[in-house]
DNA sequence: TATTTATTGTTGCACAAGCAACTATGCCGC
DNA sequence: GCGGCATAGTTGCTTGTGCAACAATAAATA
């Protein structure tokens, strides 16, 4: 086996890892999203996405890149949480094809009650990941990412 | 904003940083992975399992884990697998409960014509993700992880 | 041994996802 | 202005997934 087939293995494996991680912190927010609020993690993301936009608002397709889902499972999305009064749609003036989607009150409130319980429920994803042999060194080298020491 | 809330805001873009370039590289990889094998990311995930495997057997609960689904999922997985003749069913002697899947001589030659495919794709995908400059920082971490210089 | 309890895997059901086809609007060259 | 092409978003259809309930076997306890 030579030094090129090693990368092979090393981009296998870092990617192993990285699914397993993500896998396991997305179970456990997924349980603990829903019962804290109703809401599943992509719906959880497309709230916080909204709430960490200027005005509030953004169209279809910025939520589907958001999100990483196809402009189906989007429309479908926006539907759900529009049902449930959550955000509003709203058309575009400007380019009337475009949609822009908006938090309403409701959204705002249900979304700062379930930060908590995300932010907790993630530090101890992350806590109970570092136990884990194959997945501590990937929990630590996640918060050096973006310091901006 | 004290420590104590950079703290969560820090593990909160890291999930996200995460999150994005797991949905990067997996969406490359199903459709890389469909149109050479007709296999999904799980499908394949299995079958690489299997052959990195001792024996070349695991229990359905074994491959639950290795793959991050429910177990009904996949006893549909390993369904889906065997009716392709990819893999068998061997019923263990010791457990009578638990049962062994093994890789049958298609599923090896069918894992071998696929490698190549992920593997360049996989590749691929963090080249892609290195562009992209939230990305490069995880992507640079991720081949650190786990040599052992 | 008999009875309870835990573990392993499968099935019914509801739901969310992707793909392809579609509508509606914007944009470009003539 | 008009026909052709690209873009934004929605809908029909099929499929894979999780949860809850279940059957079968093992392990624990009396």
């Amino acid at each position: 086996m030579g030094i090129k087939d090693d990368a092979v293995e090393v981009r296998a494996q870092g990617w192993r890892t990285l699914a397993a991680l993500h896998a396991l912190i997305e179970a456990e927010l997924e349980r603990s999203l829903q019962t804290a609020a109703q809401l599943s993690v992509v719906e959880y993301t497309v709230l916080d996405a909204l709430s960490r936009q200027d005005g509030w608002h953004m169209r279809m397709q910025q939520l589907a890149r958001a999100t990483a889902l196809s402009a189906s499972a989007t429309t479908r999305l926006v539907n759900r949480l529009e049902d449930r009064g959550l955000l509003t749609r709203i058309l575009c003036a400007d380019d009337r094809r475009g949609i822009y989607t908006e938090l309403t009150p409701a959204g705002i409130k249900l979304l700062e009650e379930a930060r908590p319980s995300h932010d907790a429920t993630l530090e101890r994803a992350l806590a109970e990941a570092q136990e884990v042999p194959e997945l501590a060194p990937l929990v630590d080298a996640l918060p050096k990412l973006h310091t901006a020491v």
